[in-house]
DNA sequence: CAATAACCGAGACGGTACGTCACGTCTTAGC
DNA sequence: GCTAAGACGTGACGTACCGTCTCGGTTATTG
């Protein structure tokens, strides 16, 4: 868990732990989830060791902090209010973020993490970026009772094909998100 | 890449490969995929570090070795001919082998990899083992000119869902297979 | 070449250094120059392998370091002001030093490295136990003028005989000192 | 120990056992005696190891066959009638021999080795190639009776203060043979 | 306005696994 | 029965990162 600050002496460094959180999505894009180590991270923000272990317990925890915030920005659509252009349109950011995207690169690390070891598991229980993301997009898109007491259900058929193929290595060009979303919608509409 | 028998000199020592592969499958149950270690396998295996450097070079192939056959033996099912049941029971087996079965936790532990190690990515590469079975189900519950042309789009709908519910840490208990399976055929039947 | 002490940070241990100066010791005389191995000694000393790697290059570096200031001991011979029981007691002392010393076996183990090791020799340059200690009971054995200019030739006719025969096995009970220091007086003095 | 050639069966390869002598040769020569290894001769002469291992025991046993004969050749003077002549050409050959011969230089590796490991010591005990080849030219360069008894005395005082500077790495260019052997004489003769 | 407390950098410490190398032995097939 | 080939168990090599520790030095808040 993180380090927790104290109400008196020095306060912690903004400057240490920003240029931390920029280390580790640096080095995620050139090196590697592997090879982004605690001894790497440090090194590359000018910043002590003991610094970073001050403040992260694991290197889960700074990625997810370093992460978070773009990912539920790239996964964000602005609705136009006709359901099958968002929802393509939601498909398609879906697809961007993980094969594209930085935050994507850091998601897929950690959820490839989280299939072996418990403790990055109990850290991501309770994130759901992309899940959050697709609820958000389902509420606007389609009438509420439609998928009523079924929200999660609805959130996996929508995502589930596409987050599949992509994490099974498919060509994410093969991908016909529209032909997706008319599929989606022929269940969950008429 | 896994190394090549020669056609002169000593050869290779089965009883050295197969105490290997059954210390691999040991050790991921008791320690966990980031516990197995090239050293830890040689001294469960009772067997030198260098064979096991001789034969393979990374633990992603291993692990792949040690339990792929067990993975399809676990995914395959004996069609009855009701299409709702046998679909209905490959979910059900799915289901089991991402969450309970030893095969299926080197599975998961080598998506994971596959997610930040592009080695591990290439050696999945063509060894797509839920993939494969569900086709294999499929081409056996539908008749043929249903999914003509868009099999790796029916296996991605069929399995994706339920696929991206456990990798995301969800209860299993909450899926109803049957109620999904008719999901499904509901779009391909009629 | 040796590590140097860092002036910010943790002050390197003492007790680490001296812990693998003795075991390096105790190394030599149980189980021989070719059987002292880093491992050895770290686990010896009680120490970490990465610590010894630290501070050393080579094991030659550490047993230079472990026996030089004993050497140098044994090698000193008080003057009595007689110059023939002077160079007796220095002949003894030298034989007695390449035989029966420990610090004698690591300067034999050194010396005999440096003659197929060039890091080694380069080491050992300017370094020369035996030579600086047999210039020193010349000094004050003989009379300045006799070895004006030739302390090398002095040195090496002074040691050479008995160091030839040591190297080479002989027998070190078959070595008159006495004699031998009169034969080398009666060139020097008359 | 050398192997023994058996009565019967396929006999020995004298073709191998000279690759493998001039193999040692050659490695010693070009990669120092801490890089001859029993793999890389057998690999230099394009024999298997296992021929290496079925006549020699240690690299040692090797060294010495491959550089005996020469090393005798280049210590074997032959005599003029003058004595001061002949051991100066003696003592000339001698520090050629140590510093620039191969032969040399794996007298020196193997000489080396004896002062701490034992059996080497053992293996070169009874072959002392310099003592011999100076006890020879003191025979034919000295009357009888003026060293009868003391001949190793001799040996020694003749060839040890070389011996010592050339071992202690004194550059050998300073060494002036000639005032070597007139002092060596001057003790002997009158 | 000092004392205190927590921060920060640097870097040494004991561990452990890495991947490689040579050791000396063995087990084949071929000559 | 020698030979070439090459796999085997063994154990040291030198490196990397782990997480902890001990320094000297630097800020803020508090008494």
């Amino acid at each position: 868990m993180t380090g927790i600050a104290a109400k008196t002496g020095r306060p912690r460094s903004e400057q240490s732990r920003t240029a931390i959180l920029h280390a580790v999505d640096d080095l995620l894009a050139e090196v590697g989830y592997k090879a982004v180590t605690f001894k790497g991270i440090a090194e590359r923000a000018g910043v002590s060791r003991q610094t970073v272990y001050r403040w992260w317990d694991t290197k889960a925890e700074i990625l997810l902090e370093a992460s978070a915030v773009d990912a539920r920005a790239e996964l964000a659509i602005i609705p136009t209010g006709d359901r099958v252009t968002d929802l393509t349109a939601y498909l398609a950011a879906l697809t961007r973020f993980l094969t594209d995207s930085d935050a994507g690169a850091g998601y897929r690390a950690l959820l490839g993490e989280a299939q072996h070891d418990e403790a990055v598991a109990a850290l991501l229980h309770g994130t759901d970026i992309i899940g959050d993301s697709a609820a958000a997009i389902l509420a606007v898109a389609l009438p509420p009772e439609t998928i009523e007491g079924t929200v999660p259900q609805a959130v996996a058929e929508l995502v589930g094909p596409t987050f599949f193929r992509i994490l099974n290595g498919h060509d994410p060009e093969e991908l016909d998100h529209r032909a997706a979303t008319l599929r989606f919608l022929a269940r969950h509409n008429a």
